[in-house]
Order: C-alpha cells, then structure tokens, then sequence
DNA sequence: AACTTACTAGCA
DNA sequence: GCTAGTAAGTTC
C-alpha cells in the first residue's frame, strides 16, 4: 500500500497522510498536485514524499492526481520547506507561494519533464556570494553579462531578479538584445506566467527575468542568480509568507550550489555584512564620472532672516541655483515626499531627540504632549530646553510641503520648471526639474546642480533603518551629476553625509554598522514582528498587551536567547478600517524566533484578531 | 482558513 | 427553552 505525504495551503501545521488508489501509485510524485477531501471540504493538496506505511488510521484516499509529471523537484520542495519553516508559515503556504496562481487554484498545466535527481539525502553546498557594489551606477551591468555569457556556455541556467515589473521589461529588452538569447520573462499575474513557468523545467540551458517570485522559477540547471537592486524592499513579500527574495536566493544557493551575485548602488547592510563577516565577496566597481563638488548646506546656521520667512531654499542654493540657470544649465531639486514622521529637534544646536535605547527619533503625540519612542515605547515628557546646549528651545517639525514648485517660479519667473513623477521623467527643455526618490532610476539623466532638500524627512524616520534608506537616495543621487551636489540638512554631521564628503562609502557602512551592533539591530540580531490586526481598536489593543505578556512569561528562563522586546501600535495604526498592532521580538538567530512563534501561537485565537508573523520585517 | 462543537449571556 | 455570539478544537 502506498501513502502520500500531504501539504496543504493552510495556516495548519504539519502533513496529512492519504490513501493513494492502486491507479495513481504508478503516477503519482511528490512535486505534485492533488484534490483532496480535508475536513469536509475539498481543496488542493501538494504531494510532499510518498510513504510505504502510514501511522494514522481511517485514512481518506487521494481523491484526483492533478499533474500527471511534478511541479516541483526534491530540492525545490525541500526549499519551501526552509522557507516555511524560517517565515514562520506552513510548508502548503510556502509551496503555493512559489507556484503560478493558476496552478493554486487547481488549472492544469503540463509540465516540463524535470531530469531525474539522484536518490537519496541532498547535500548542502558551500555558499558562494559576490555583492557588487557598483558606484557608477550602470557598469555592473558588463559583470551581470560576462558572468551570463559564461554560465551559458557551461549549459546552466540563469535567474535576474528586478525589483519591479517595468525594471524587468527593461532588463529583458537589455538581454535579449546584448546577450543574443531570448530572456524568459517571469513575474506573478503576467498574462503568460502559467505558460512560461512550465516550460522552464525542461532541461536546456535559459534566461529568466523576473520579479521576486521568480527566485522560485523551476529550473533544474541553475548556475546563477542575480539579485539586482538587491537594497529594495520590494524583495520582501507583504503578504505570508513574508519571505525575502535574497534571503531565499541564499537558502536556493545552499542547496543547488550556484553562484549569487547581490548588485546595488548601495547595497543593503545585510549585504555589505555578507561580504565583512560571512566571506562574500566584494567588488566595488568606481564612478566613472567626475566626482562632483559637494557642499552640506547647515540649516541650523542660515541667517535669521532666511530662518523667519521660512524659505525652502538657502541663500546659497537660491544662488547656485541662479548660476546654473544663466549657464543654461539643468538642476535638480530634490524633495523626498515620503515620511511623515514629526520630529523634535532644538532650533539653536539642530540637536534631535532621540530615545536612549533605540536611538530612533522620538515622535511627538499632540494629544498627550508627550514624545515616545515607536520601538520600546519609551517616553519623554516634551523638554522646554534642549538637552544638548540647553539654551535653545524645541521645535516641532513636520513634513514639508511641496510649495516648492511655485516657490521657484516666483525666485526665478524665467526658468522652464517641472515636477519630474513616475508618469513622466522626460526633462525636455526643462531648466530646473523637482523630483522624488523615482528619479534614481533614470541613471541616464545628468544634471549640472542637484540640490538635495528633503533628505532630513528621511532622517528622522522612525525606523533603524532610515539612515540607510537615507544613504541609498544620496547614492542614486550622487550619479546623476558630475558637477555639483548640494545638501541642505540639519544633520551636517551624521555619517551618511560624512562619507559622501570624504568619497569613502565605506565610511558610511563602518559607522552604520557599527551603530546597528551596538544598539542590537539587525544585521547582528533578527527581528520578528507578530502583527494583529481587527476593525475594533480596543479589542486589538488588548489582545496585543496580552499576547506581549504571554511570549515574555513564556520566554522566562526557558528562552534566554530571545528577547520579547515591545508592544506597540503599527504604523500606520489603522489600515483599510482595520486597527493594527505588533509585537517585536528579537534574537540572534532567525529559526529560534520562528520556531518559538510557532509553538505560542498555535493556541491564541480571539474573535475578530487575525494574527500574522512577519521574521525580518522591513 | 473554514468548519464544527461547546458554552454562555441575554431574553421571553 | 431559545438563539446569537464567541471561544476552542479539528482537519490525514
């Protein structure tokens, strides 16, 4: 008799044993699609390993063999069960998570044979990492070729993740025409995806572009996988399973043995931490450009007039921007819209208040007139006098707003001005353009002046990682001009503006770094954030003290090695009628947080709270 | 997740 | 005694 191990896409976990009827023991394979009856419904269940007994009773058969050839080889479904188990979710939800849309929902499709695998264990290889850390901005495009061209030659096949969809129509319109191969285009809801998806198993040698997903593309040969723009958020799934894109490029790597190469213009500090303590390499590939003129305009020391009228631009900008124009030159003011977090900072020394624990900005609440920290929820009555030059006096800041635009026709009435937005980058004729953190894609356009204006919004992010988002918008910048480079900041000497000063970008990493080590953040220590959401505000509240309470008695003693760290509001509180709070935990080690996750969650269930595990949340 | 069963508060 | 609401258990 003939037992198949079942995975289903449910939060449930564990596998299911089933009957498999004389008929199917013959087809059936693991990597395979079935119908089965589970409770009293009946839905898709995923064939994980077939067995030769079974320890449950009163088994239901198989009900339906839905592909007649596997989906998945061993060492794709070993993978979703990494992935299943690092993300916290089941091993049913990992696999549809990495499969079509359509073959989730029970469409057929014939698959491309895959080539037999060996029998037996699967052996873990040795990981081989190169971050590319491309300051040119483009050139790491020729390694991505060479590096494509070679795997070619050795027959295996390529994977090119972009962080978007139009980035992958342009890098496939890129390949196809440098590489003299057709690129396989990849990504979920593409009209073709089910089509494409199952011719790739068949074993002849390709290139897939793709999106995210596509790091699940089911190839058998794969010598290669490049994660380009490595740096983006868009990598991270906001849904469960909330995997990244290179942390499963890494677990594909470790079990297939091919190379990863992660490429940025500013690569990640998980990355750039590969490459210092976990023997990636690294190639900094240098500016081709003239390094331009950097001048950090200190907000904090403009005249006092310049400070009353509360105009946007310095006096020095408003100058060079002035120059720039009568040379008929092209500027770009550069406004990030993002971020609205309020700030507390001293008028008279720029000094912003920060909470001691977490060194995040400490964002004021106007109802209680208090500032408290998002992460420890620590507070701190608003002081009258700063604590650094305890003259100066507190201001409340909010975001800036985007008066700019008629600000600059009304100081320059004959310059050609336009807002440059997702819709339309194409400068024309166009003297000064204003622009959002869209524009560092467009590594084409050059301009003789970019002022930088909103960066302190960045800044003060309520977040640990706003110094390194902060960084990857002046690094993008910073390559589109080989002439001047202007920053205008209350910060003057935080280190992502220090590194651009001396050119030494890893100036900017070894500070960061070290920072990140000293305050317990992550690339040293993993964070998990459990998420409740639900429409009624006080039931979430309470739901999500409770839950804090529970993990920290449960951690006492028996988990040393995790720390429950706080309770608080997300941000935003409230979503699409539904109110949301989390709960963060911290730990060394990312398996620990979720394996203890796994166990203390299976029991709470409240009415109307729907709770999700997010490991490395961004 | 979806469905079942058990229990409880509110009500004629 | 009935029912709506909810907590808790189960899915091979």
């Amino acid at each position: 008799m003939l037992y198949a191990k079942i995975a289903v896409g449910l939060p449930v976990s564990g596998t299911f044993d089933y009957l498999v009827p004389e008929a199917m023991a013959r087809t059936i394979k693991p990597g395979a699609r079935v119908w089965v009856n589970f409770g009293n419904r009946r839905i898709i269940g995923y064939v994980v390993a077939l067995a030769k007994k079974s320890q449950v009773k009163n088994l239901k058969p198989v009900l339906e063999l839905i592909d007649k050839h596997p989906l998945l080889d061993r060492k794709l479904i070993l993978l979703t069960r990494k992935i299943a188990d690092y993300y916290c979710c089941s091993w049913g939800e990992a696999i549809a998570t990495a499969i079509p849309e359509a073959l989730r929902k029970g469409k057929k499709g014939d698959v491309s044979i895959f080539p037999e695998l060996h029998p037996g264990k699967i052996e873990t290889s040795p990981l081989f990492v190169e971050v590319i850390h491309d300051l040119d901005g483009r050139a790491r495009w020729d390694t991505y070729l060479s590096e494509i061209r070679t795997c070619l030659k050795n027959k295996s096949s390529v994977i090119i993740l972009l962080p978007d969809i139009p980035d992958a129509l342009k890098a496939r319109a890129r390949l196809n025409e440098q590489l003299g191969v057709k690129a396989h285009l990849l990504y979920r809801k593409q009209p073709e995806e089910l089509e494409e998806w199952l011719k790739l198993s068949s074993p002849e040698a390709k290139v897939i572009v793709g999106t995210r997903s596509a790091v699940f593309a089911p190839l058998t040969n794969l010598g290669l996988l490049i994660i380009d723009e490595e740096e983006n958020f868009a990598y991270k799934q906001d849904q469960v399973p909330h995997y990244h894109a290179r942390e499963a490029g890494i677990m594909r790597a470790k079990l297939e043995g091919f190379k990863l190469i992660l490429g940025s213009r500013a690569p990640s500090l998980e990355s750039f931490y590969l490459s210092r303590a976990k023997g990636a390499r690294y190639t900094l590939i240098p500016r081709k450009k003239e390094y331009p003129e950097i001048k950090i305009i200190d907000t904090r020391h403009l005249a006092f007039a310049e400070r009353k009228s509360k105009a946007i631009l310095s006096k020095l900008l408003e100058e060079a921007l002035y120059s720039v124009l009568n040379e008929k030159g092209k500027s770009l003011l550069f406004l990030n819209r993002k971020g609205f977090a309020t700030s507390a900072a001293c008028h008279n020394c720029g000094k912003t208040l920060k909470c001691p624990r977490c060194n995040l900005s400490l964002v004021y609440h106007f109802k209680e007139d208090i500032l408290s920290c998002h992460y420890c929820n620590f507070k701190l009555p608003p002081p009258k006098i700063c604590p650094q030059c305890n003259a100066g006096y507190i201001k409340f800041s909010g975001t800036g707003t985007e008066k700019i635009e008629s600000e600059l026709s009304r100081i320059f009435p004959q310059a050609r001005i336009k807002i440059l937005d997702n819709k339309d980058f194409n400068l024309g004729d166009t003297d000064i353009a204003i622009a959002g953190s869209g524009v560092i894609k467009q590594t084409e356009l050059d301009f003789d002046l970019i002022a930088v204006l909103g960066i302190d919004n960045a800044l003060n992010h309520v977040d640990f990682r706003a110094a390194e988002k902060a960084f990857g918008l002046l690094a993008g910048l910073l390559a589109l001009t080989h002439k001047k480079f202007f920053i205008q900041t209350s910060f003057p000497a935080h280190h992502c503006f220090q590194a651009l000063l001396k050119k030494e970008v890893n100036f900017f990493y070894a500070e960061e770094l070290k920072q990140r080590r000293q305050l317990a953040f992550p690339p040293y220590k993993h964070l998990a954030a459990v998420k409740l959401r639900g429409k009624k505000e006080d039931k979430v509240e309470e739901t999500a003290l409770l839950l804090f309470n529970r993990l920290t008695e449960e951690r006492q003693g028996k988990n040393k090695n995790i720390e429950v760290v706080s309770v608080n509001p997300s941000n935003p509180p409230k979503l699409r009628g539904n109110f949301y709070w989390q709960v963060l935990l911290r730990s060394k080690n990312a398996l620990t947080l979720s394996v203890f996750l796994k166990n203390n969650l299976k029991g709470f269930r409240h009415s109307g709270i729907i709770v999700t595990v997010d490991i490395d949340p961004l």
